[in-house]
RNA sequence: GUCGCCUUGGUCAAGUGGUCAAGACGUAGCCCUCUCACGGCUGAAUCAGGGGUUCGACUCCCCUAGGCGAUACCA
């Protein structure tokens, strides 16, 4: 067989060569141990959690090793292309904190070894398919879906690998003239890699490949010995060997990918083998899961989990900082020992390695996220807070845009409680912290909690009256305090919450119940940070008004 | 079915032959306290099962089970 004459008829257009690619796209120049990472999403427009969870290993990696972190647009398949979605990517993952160095962005490429978006990208790969077809390691394979599921049946039943491969490959002999004339005859064809590997899976010289996993360790798995389809009869590569050339061409040097790629890693060695190229490091990493109707763990899907969706965080307003935080917790299992360490530093002085992950699928768990979230907020300052806040009801509830108007009282409000020595840490995300301090504002001020039991209706009025009679808006907190506990004694109320437990009898109720009359009357609740803070905040003309509407 | 990966409390997990098996979230109780939050203290709760190897196994080996994934001209 005429090698060099195949490769010629299947792509005859083909004129550039191998070695005019590898001139075009050099080593990269970049200092020792520096890595190359890229995030290859397919351009479905939906981007969930565990996206943003690989996307963090990618840009850690890359840029805490001065490194280079490149955006690549995976979209050989064009069923699956949804307009807009680079677009999001880009924005969600911005919005979170990953910026690429390099890629495909939403006004062109930027970097010297694109193009960054695999459809742009036809003749690469096949010069490349040309050069494995000239060397005998490719060839044109006719079989037609028919002819493939009636292969497929036919392993079926005898209990044999499914797949093309050895004497199933019934295109790797065909002579030149066969191939000519079907082409000739129109006929579609794949370009299938000719694997040399033994199909024979359990003889006793099964051979094994060994590849070295930064997470995972070394990995030993049976070869490859699958004719896999390299180019599809498009003329477009399947993921295996767009994987490969790119991640050569663009000098990959760490490839971060979830495991579900694991078992068509064989694939990719022999891959690579067949070029003569070295294959990167790979990073496979634990799936993010979450847990399904029955109670079982299931891999993130895209169309079942829409709450998972990077959206749904920031419709929630979630800080990215917290998330990040959160990624980082689940990501690396010293983090938090880190950060317990080094609460005030920042989250890039993390020294993130991919041996400190986990290798088996974490489950999503939102009380963690809630927890971290308060932590972070309480280390971003008022103003920033009102910054983002303010951007996030722009943009989700623009109703409530007017809240912002008054920056100063905003921001008051938002600081309540957080410069103690115990700092309060009520504030989780932005949709709870409207919730949270809707009191402040007139227009969402509403009672939603009954007076308290103990507390008789024609008490309410005489706490609230001479509440609002020894009211001076410019007494400290414990003068303030101690009028409430004057009240609470004329009225026949224990001032203090023990002495009614003692002798419940004594007493129609405690200090307590009488200042959550007030705060009831002030805040429309039962429960709320300090009452002469808020009041403080508040100002004098408000706080009497409300009380006034009891009288 | 076959192949691969995984398996410590409800969740995230430390642990690499000898530990009373860390810690965090959650949870229960107590303390602080005018409510809530914060903070502090205390508690309940884990090595999937079975065989080996060893003086000794969460740690090494084998088997089983379970979970997840792959088995496409999807990625």
């Amino acid at each position: 067989m005429e090698y060099n004459k195949l490769a010629e008829i299947l792509f005859p257009h083909i004129s550039k060569t191998p070695r005019e690619y590898e001139e075009m796209y050099p080593e990269r120049d970049l200092p020792e141990g520096a890595k190359v990472t890229r995030l290859g999403p397919s351009p479905t427009g939906f981007i969930h959690l565990g996206n943003l969870y690989g996307a963090f290993v990618d840009e850690r990696l890359a840029h805490q090793s001065g490194g280079r972190f490149y955006l690549r647009i995976e979209d050989t398949d064009d069923k699956r292309y949804v307009e807009g979605a680079v677009e999001t990517i880009i924005n969600s993952l911005k919005f979170f904190g990953i910026n690429f160095d390099e890629g495909a962005t939403m006004d062109g490429d930027i970097g010297e070894y694109g193009d960054y978006t695999q459809s742009h990208r036809g003749e690469i790969y096949q010069c490349y398919a040309k050069k494995l077809v000239s060397e005998g390691k490719a060839y044109p394979c006719f079989l037609s879906e028919d002819e493939i599921s009636e292969i497929r049946a036919d392993q079926e039943i005898n209990k044999e690998n499914p797949g093309i491969y050895g004497v199933y490959a019934k295109s790797r002999d065909l002579s030149l003239d066969e191939i000519k004339s079907n082409i000739d005859a129109g006929k579609p064809y794949v370009i299938r890699l000719k694997s040399e590997g033994n199909p024979d899976q359990t003889s006793e010289n099964l051979r094994k490949i060994h590849v070295k996993d930064a997470v995972r360790g070394i990995l030993e798995m049976p070869e490859n010995f699958q004719d896999v389809v390299i180019l599809k009869a498009t003329g477009i590569p399947t993921y295996h060997f767009a994987h490969v050339i790119d991640d050569h061409l663009m000098r990959t040097t760490h490839v971060v990918r979830g495991a579900e790629w694991l078992p068509s890693l064989p694939i990719h060695v022999e891959l690579f083998e067949k070029l003569g190229w070295e294959a990167p490091v790979y990073c496979h990493t634990a799936q993010l899961m979450k847990l399904d109707e029955e109670g079982n763990k299931r891999k993130l899907s895209k169309r079942k989990d829409p709450e998972l969706s990077l959206d749904y965080y920031r419709n929630q307003g979630y800080h990215p900082a917290a998330v990040r935080e959160y990624l980082l917790t689940i990501l690396n299992s010293n983090f938090e020992e880190w950060r317990m360490a080094n609460p005030e530093a920042p989250i890039d002085d993390f020294q993130f390695t991919t041996e400190k992950m986990s290798n088996s699928g974490a489950l999503f768990d939102l009380n963690k996220l809630n927890d971290i979230s308060k932590d972070v907020l309480l280390r971003i300052s008022a103003s920033d807070l009102f910054e983002f806040l303010k951007s996030w009801a722009e943009e989700f509830k623009p109703e409530i845009i007017h809240l912002f108007n008054d920056r100063v009282y905003m921001e008051k409000i938002l600081d309540l409680g957080r410069n103690e020595a115990k700092p309060r840490k009520d504030l989780i995300y932005a949709q709870q912290i409207i919730q949270f301090i809707s009191y402040f504002f007139d227009d969402m001020f509403v009672v939603s909690e009954e007076f308290p039991k103990e507390v008789p209706a024609e008490d309410v009025s005489k706490i609230l009256s001479s509440y609002l009679q020894s009211y001076d808006h410019s007494d400290d907190q414990s003068m303030w305090f101690d009028k409430i506990r004057n009240i609470a004694v004329e009225l026949g109320y224990a001032a203090k919450p023990k002495d009614y437990k003692k002798h419940p009898e004594e007493y129609k109720g405690h200090v307590g119940h009488v200042s959550t009359v007030i705060r009831i009357a002030l805040m429309g609740r039962s429960q709320s940070p300090d009452v002469w803070e808020i009041q403080q905040i508040l100002g004098e003309e408000k706080t009497i008004q409300r009380i006034k509407k009891y009288i």
